[in-house]
DNA sequence: ACCATTGTATTAGATGCTTAGTACAATAAT
DNA sequence: ATTATTGTACTAAGCATCTAATACAATGGT
């Protein structure tokens, strides 16, 4: 897993994100155990105590469970990992599209903005 | 000038994003004057420094200019304006089509879900 | 000349994030 | 039974952000 981080944000929000992208990509399927703390953490080359607390939140939310000593693993709902891509897919539209608009762009702009991102990857 | 912050990042980046917006959809036109300091913290509801700090960083970008005593005004180059508008822009497209590649999603997708964003608004 | 207003600088304290190091509890494997 | 591995908890330190309060320098308006 390739890891990268940026310094606007606190590192555990964006390890909670880059999880959840794993999770809903597939690259941890349904019911899969996940590497242990240490790790998880030695792999994204932070602190164990930054990525349990990554973790801890992706277990409020019940992507994640735990089993007390054997690790930690993947929701067998896959359901629920369905309405999690679906749920971040809107978000993040959604928060594009206003942004678009405070910068004052048209819905024909940001079509066309749109579409030059995609030619350009 | 209605503020808003999230407390995923710092203030005065979020300061600093939201006068640029300003300023790129003509709110501030070119060589207009801005409330002072301290005015413009107390409408925002933060810091004196803190806002001092944003505008330091807008000044660094040559957005705006100081004039010791009588204040602080945008930039009389409208074709810079117009320019950091366009990058935002494109910042922000690419940015998105990053992230909802990262989520798996196929261009075909990222065009639905822009389409059902554009008609929510 | 005076003075209010401008940007700027400095110090101190509170809070949150991150790292480092250590320790403990539970259990699967041996 | 013992041991290694699991998640978890705790303390201390460093750092950045933000607020608060104060002070200073420069100048436009009176």
């Amino acid at each position: 897993m390739d890891w990268q981080f940026d310094n606007e944000r606190p590192i555990y929000t964006q390890l909670v994100e880059q999880i959840e992208r794993a999770v809903v990509t597939g690259k941890y399927p349904p019911g899969e155990r996940l590497p242990g703390v240490r790790e998880l953490a030695a792999d994204a080359g932070v602190n164990p105590n930054t990525m349990q607390r990554a973790l801890a939140e992706l277990e409020g939310t019940g992507l994640l469970f735990t089993q007390r000593t054997s690790g930690r693993f993947v929701t067998q709902d896959a359901e629920k990992i369905r309405a999690l891509r679906v749920m971040l897919a809107q978000q993040m539209a959604g928060d594009f599209i206003r942004n678009m608009r405070a910068l004052g762009c048209t819905p024909d702009e940001i079509t066309q903005y749109i579409q030059r991102a995609k030619e350009e990857e």
